[in-house]
DNA sequence: ATATCTGCAAAGACTTTGCAACCTT
DNA sequence: AAGGTTGCAAAGTCTTTGCAGATAT
């Protein structure tokens, strides 16, 4: 089983007097992610990236996702088939996602009221640092015209 | 995902030649799930199964969870992690679980907070069937004395 | 010059499938 | 007996890691 659920705080400390390193690579996987509008696997973005004609290794997609990831810079979610979907932030603030089952359509929605709750919760029961994962599912306005399933 | 503390088994031992619906295996996975408080992976139902002395092979317990959810009697998410979380539905007391990152420990929470915020969001986005996934970490009141990291 | 970054190949983790033997009905 | 069920082994996916060579600063 793979343990993922670090802490927020958990970050990729780099090691002294380190920093990271502007390549073509690097480059060219932020301006993909720039460039698409939803939720793109990285195996998506490794396509779209050869189909630009830029020659980026896959598994360096996917260490400049993780690494965008862990810094808050991309959101990362898990679609139903247990793909990790990667988006830009739209917003900097800390958020959620309500995503569509069926076409993967996705709002960014903001979670005072489930921070608060948290925070509340876990003060009754006694545990600190405290991290959530909330994730809301269902069926987008034009989803949620067809016949479900 | 971390493993949630199965409460000790205290399987009311089933008399061998016990007529059951289906087969051992069915009945086995069955029980296991429905005496499981919150989310739990194939694979650990699986361990649980064999703790509890009976002989069902993973590829089986795959099987059973992916008809029962099928035909909607347990409720299955992926976690942070990528596997799958299967439940039994509970169509009455609905809540979720803080869990100790260091030493599994869980409590159930209520979440009418988070039900009515999830509800309250989805009207808003025109999303439909709404459902979510909540889960809360952190360190519990034991591990919480302990120097971090 | 040298700490990073790359990317191939291989490993890992979870889940699904092929198929012969087994068990229910 | 017939047909669904089981489970080992192997295949599939997606993701991560080992490591040697390439690269940015």
């Amino acid at each position: 089983m793979r343990v993922v659920n670090l802490p927020a705080s958990a970050s990729a400390g780099r090691p002294h007097g380190t920093r990271v390193r502007g390549t073509r690579q690097a480059e060219a996987v932020a301006a993909v992610l720039d460039r698409l509008p939803g939720f793109c696997s990285a195996q998506q973005i490794h396509a779209e990236l050869r189909e630009r004609g830029e020659q980026v290794g896959l598994t360096t997609v996917y260490r400049h996702l993780q690494v965008l990831s862990e810094t808050g810079r991309v959101d990362a979610i898990r679609d139903s088939s247990g793909e990790i979907l990667y988006r830009r932030c739209q917003t900097d603030t800390h958020h959620h996602h309500l995503t569509c089952r069926n076409c993967g359509r996705s709002v960014e929605v903001e979670g005072k009221a489930v921070e608060r709750w948290a925070d509340e919760v876990a003060q009754q029961a006694g545990f600190s640092e405290v991290g959530h994962t909330v994730e809301l599912f269902g069926l987008c306005p034009d989803c949620g015209q067809l016949p479900p399933r």
